[in-house]
DNA sequence: ATCGGTCCCTGTGTGC
DNA sequence: TGCACACAGGGACCGA
């Protein structure tokens, strides 16, 4: 559920709210949650009590914490929010969320007991935590990451996106363009929503394949996906229910700004056609048919 | 190495 | 009111 503009409100949340804080415990509560840290839940409390967080980190949709503690220095505590997955820092005594599946409780409880503990709340269950070890990145070595994170681009809004290798991968491709877009170890951070917003966007459409764009199309498509991205960023992200929402719980702006995600059936914005809807890639695409055309097969 | 399909879950809305 | 089905911001994994 959860793209770039959502994930990364979520990190700005834990940068402010938690960074600095110390670990004292940690619950799990459905094991499911913590699935991909191998060796279970109980070593996940183990090595996570006593460590302090020492940064919030992004990338793509990945989310990390950096550990520093007498047994954990190069580690990191990794959060995926699949597509229902929140992270809050909520008051110790605030009622459980119906999907609480982890709570990690703070060292520096105020006198008054009442301090702020981070929950991991997860609906569909397809997110999760994990402590993982942080390596070099592939092509800048003294940036760190996961080691299961490794595989992610870089988002388009990272400084270091290199606009000419995404352009060379994606025109060699013979894939459709928006599952290029979605494809995580090309470019990081968009999602069915953004991706649709962008290929509007840029007037192309989604099923076209990589090979047959031209060099000036994919720096549109770039632009637009970096101003989609950027524009939604700065609304808090979207939230279409109260699935997506940041650490203190609140929804972004951005719904009413999509133009055609969403939008069966309404006025394309530009030209008045109707939106339409198409199954592809077991998910649905939201499209003008007028402004995008269709490839010829 | 790529590509497309399938599966993992719970909840909500719709139509019969 | 009940039930069946489609669908939902993701991605790991598996054959071809």
């Amino acid at each position: 559920m959860p793209e770039l503009p959502e994930v990364e409100t979520v990190r700005d949340g834990l940068a402010r709210w938690v960074v600095g804080r110390t670990v004292a415990s940690v619950e799990v509560r459905h094991p499911r949650a913590v699935r991909r840290h191998l060796l279970g839940a109980a070593d996940l409390g183990a090595r996570l009590a006593g460590a302090r967080i020492t940064a919030a980190s992004r990338r793509g949709k990945y989310l990390w914490l950096p550990l520093a503690s007498a047994a954990e220095t190069d580690s990191a505590l990794v959060a995926h929010l699949g597509m229902s997955g929140q992270l809050l820092v909520r008051p110790a005594d605030s009622p459980d969320e119906r999907h609480l599946h982890v709570r990690i409780r703070f060292a520096d409880v105020p006198p008054d007991g009442t301090g702020t503990e981070l929950r991991f709340v997860d609906q569909r269950t397809f997110g999760g935590l994990m402590l993982d070890q942080l390596v070099p990145a592939v092509d800048r070595p003294d940036e760190r990451l996961p080691a299961q994170v490794r595989h992610i681009a870089r988002d388009p809004l990272d400084p270091h996106f290199d606009d000419a290798i995404f352009s060379a991968r994606l025109r060699r491709r013979d894939s459709a363009l928006k599952r290029a877009l979605l494809d995580q170890s090309l470019i990081s951070g968009v999602g069915n929503i953004y991706a649709d917003e962008s290929l509007w966007r840029a007037r192309l459409h989604g099923e076209r394949r990589g090979q047959t764009l031209r060099p000036a199309q994919v720096r549109e498509l770039l632009t637009q996906v970096r101003a989609v991205l950027t524009e939604s960023l700065r609304a808090g992200g979207t939230s279409f229910d109260a699935l997506y929402v940041n650490v203190n719980g609140e929804g972004g702006y951005f719904e009413r700004a999509l133009n055609v995600y969403g939008r069966e059936g309404e006025p394309c914005p530009r030209c008045g056609t109707a939106i339409r809807r198409l199954a592809f890639m077991n998910r649905s695409s939201f499209l003008c048919p007028n402004c995008q055309r269709r490839p010829r097969s």
